[in-house]
DNA sequence: GCGCCGTCTCGGTGAAACGT
DNA sequence: ACGTTTCACCGAGACGGCGC
């Protein structure tokens, strides 16, 4: 027997033949066990005792007794046996309500927030034993992260064209801008020009790089003043508060933490860009249960939560 | 890169030999 | 008599060489 044994090098079969011959107690028997010929238990329990240099079963009179080395096995394989029937049996369903996997959902701060609380809600009333994980994502290694189970699925904006990454609309998304009560500039309605005259707070996790509302002025010939570019729509939206900055930022996200802070939402005066959310998942995971569960989840939850249609 | 072909390896079978 | 091991053979799949 090699010092090291190189497990890619050997019939993993040849460890349900122990298991069989070992709960059996013969060869003869273990051969009925696993549907195949006599001959074939005895050349895989052959293969077997070159494997581990050791007789492994003595023959005593009709029975086939195990070896010190055999007892030794025994255990390690049929739990290795068992952790294996229950992954094969785990992938071909999946119950949510006795299941304790862990989903790990990518998605960025700004989503997490206005998304996570209801969805945490709805997965763990239909699987309360789940674990339910929200992380950060780098845009750029998205398919390595999906391949490697890193993540089960993404929820974020409509992203470059990935091989083998499948995705899908969840919810259309118009913009909004925020504006402080008792606003010197702005009243009940805000048009462009007075829109483009006022000073504006951005959300971004980039340093720099114009917005999507950026790029809808752009293409139009017109440019408005950011004073202040921070991380967060919380921040942001406190500033709003303090300040006679304009936030620009998506609908879906700015209900709450305006309307705690008394802060007002008027529609973004230009032809809305779009702010839709795709979710994203690895096609491997198409016909998993337990993904296709958590899309399906993800999905209602959004559909749930999608904001009213604005006069 | 792809498909075809020959060769090799491995694990299966049936039959016979062997051991208890 | 019964069960295990060994032998000869077969088929499937892997692999390498070759031509396109």
């Amino acid at each position: 027997m090699p010092l090291v044994v190189n497990v890619s090098r050997v019939d993993l079969n040849l460890f349900v033949v122990l298991d069989a011959i070992y709960t059996e107690g013969g060869i003869t028997r273990a051969s009925e066990r696993l549907n195949l010929t006599q001959p074939a238990i005895s050349h895989a329990l052959a293969r077997l005792r070159e494997l581990v240099d050791d007789p492994l079963f003595v023959r005593e009179g009709h029975a086939m007794v195990p070896t010190p080395a055999a007892h030794a096995l025994i255990g390690p394989v049929r739990r290795a046996l068992k952790e294996i029937e229950g992954s094969l049996n785990r992938l071909k369903q999946f119950d949510p309500a006795t299941s304790t996997r862990a989903f790990r959902i990518g998605m960025r701060h700004i989503v997490e927030s206005a998304t996570l609380p209801a969805l945490a809600q709805r997965l763990r009333a239909q699987a309360p034993h789940v674990q339910i994980v929200s992380a950060h994502h780098d845009r750029d290694a998205l398919h390595g992260a999906l391949a490697t189970g890193e993540l089960d699925a993404v929820i974020d904006v409509l992203l470059p064209r990935v091989q083998h990454v499948s995705y899908q609309l969840l919810a259309g998304g118009r913009m909004v801008v925020a504006v402080r009560a008792g606003h010197p500039r702005v009243g009940d309605t805000l048009d462009l020009a007075t829109y483009l005259e006022v000073e504006h707070v951005m959300t971004s996790s980039r340093r720099s790089g114009p917005g999507l509302e950026d790029l809808a002025l752009q293409r139009l010939g017109h440019e408005r003043r950011v004073a202040v570019r921070c991380q967060h729509h919380w921040t942001a939206c406190q500033l709003v508060a303090s300040s006679d900055l304009l936030l620009t930022m998506p609908e879906r996200y700015a209900g709450s933490a305006n309307a705690a802070l008394g802060n007002r939402l008027l529609p973004f005066p230009l032809a809305t860009p779009a702010n839709d959310l795709y979710l994203y998942w690895h096609a491997n995971a198409d016909a998993e249960p337990g993904n296709r569960w958590l899309r399906e989840q993800i999905r209602n939850c959004l559909a749930d939560h999608e904001p009213a249609e604005s006069a």
